[in-house]
DNA sequence: GCAATTTTGTTATAATATAACATAACACTC
DNA sequence: GAGTGTTATGTTATATTATAACAAAATTGC
C-alpha cells in the first residue's frame, strides 16, 4: 500500500509503510492522549507486517516468538486500542486485522482482497460509500457503520499471478 | 422483509415471509436437482423465525428443542447447503445467518442492519454494486464477490425504537 | 434387492474471542 | 519522592464459532 491509498503493488518499499505507519500512529496518539505503548507499537508493526490481513493468533505467535506476551488478552486488547484510534481496520469476513492506510482520515472502511496474493487494498474514494448512503436513505435507514469487503483479483494477479507476494 | 425486498416493517404478516421461503427454496432444489431433506428445512425455517441473522449454535439449540439432531456439524452443513443453492446468507460481521429473500435472483449480498432491532434487510438495487464495481475496476481489480454489510438505525426504529421486535 | 452415492450422526478438536481478577506501570498531587 | 488514583498488562479460565475425520444410515438408480 502506497501512501495514496493506491493497491500495494509488487515492488513498493514496504519499510516506508511501517514507518509512515508509525510516526501516524504516534502523531495520532500524541494529538488525542492516547498511549502508544511499547506493546501497542509492537503489535502495530506486527499488523503492518505485510498488506495480508493477518489473525490475533498469528500476532500472538509473532510476540511470542519475539520474546512478547503471553495471552490472547494481550493482543485483543492492543488490537482493541488500535481500532479505536482508526490505526488498523478489522476484517470481517477473514477474522483478521489490517493497518489503516490513512488514518485521521475518516475513511469508510472498504477494501478490495485479492484471493490470489492476499492484499487487502482500502479505497478512500467516496463513490462507494455515497451510494451506500442514497440507497440507504431512500429506505429510511440511518447509516452508522460500513462494512465493505470486496474479494475478487488485484491488477498484479491478474497481469502474472507469481509476482505477487509483496511485504 | 416483504418479498419485494424492502426493509421488513413492523407489522408483516411474517408467516407469508416463511411460506413463501419454503416454497422458493423447493422450486430452487427441484430446479437444480438439490435436495432439500428435512434437515435442511427445518435449519430454513429456524433461519427464517425472523429477519434478525441467526448463529449457528442457536440453530442447533432451536433444533435439540424440537427433538432435532444434535451436533455442530449437522447444523453448519444445512447452513453450507442452503449457502450454495442461495438460500439464505451468511453476514460475516455478525457469523450469523440469515434468509435470501430473493433467492435465485443473483443478487450482491448488501444488506442494511439495524443497530436496535436487529433485523436485516437485504438491498436489491444494484446501484452500490455497481459503484463498487466501478471503483474496483479503476484500479484495475476483479471483482468475484461483495460483502457489504451497513449497520445503522431501520425507519421503524429511527420513528419509534420501541415498534421493532418483529418475528 | 444391491451397489453407489449422498446425507446424517458422532467424537474430537481447531480457531477466534472475552470474562474476571491480579499485578504492574504510569501520572498526578502534595 | 511517597502516596494515590488511573491505566495498562499479566494470568487463568472459559465462551463462541467452526471444521476434521470417520461411522452409520438413508436415498437413488439400476
Amino acid at each position: 500500500m502506497t501512501r495514496s491509498g493506491s493497491p500495494p503493488g509488487a515492488d513498493h518499499d514496504h519499510r516506508l509503510c511501517v514507518e509512515a505507519a508509525i510516526a501516524d500512529a504516534q502523531a495520532i496518539c500524541a494529538a488525542r492522549g492516547g498511549r502508544l505503548t511499547a506493546l501497542r507499537r509492537r503489535v502495530l508493526e506486527l499488523v503492518w507486517a505485510s498488506h495480508r490481513p493477518v489473525g490475533a493468533y498469528a500476532i500472538l505467535d509473532a510476540l511470542d516468538r519475539r520474546g512478547g506476551a503471553g495471552a490472547p488478552p494481550t493482543v485483543y486488547r492492543a488490537l482493541e486500542f488500535l481500532l479505536a484510534h482508526g490505526l488498523i481496520h478489522r476484517i470481517e469476513s477473514l477474522n483478521a486485522y489490517v493497518g489503516c492506510s490513512r488514518p485521521g482520515h475518516r475513511n469508510a472502511g472498504q477494501f478490495l482482497i485479492c484471493l490470489d496474493c492476499g492484499n487487502a487494498a482500502e479505497l478512500d474514494g467516496g463513490s462507494v460509500a455515497a451510494a451506500v448512503v442514497a440507497e440507504a436513505t431512500r429506505l429510511g435507514f440511518a447509516v452508522e457503520r460500513q462494512t465493505v469487503e470486496v474479494s475478487g483479483l488485484c491488477a498484479d494477479c491478474t497481469v502474472d499471478p507469481e509476482a505477487a507476494d509483496v511485504g
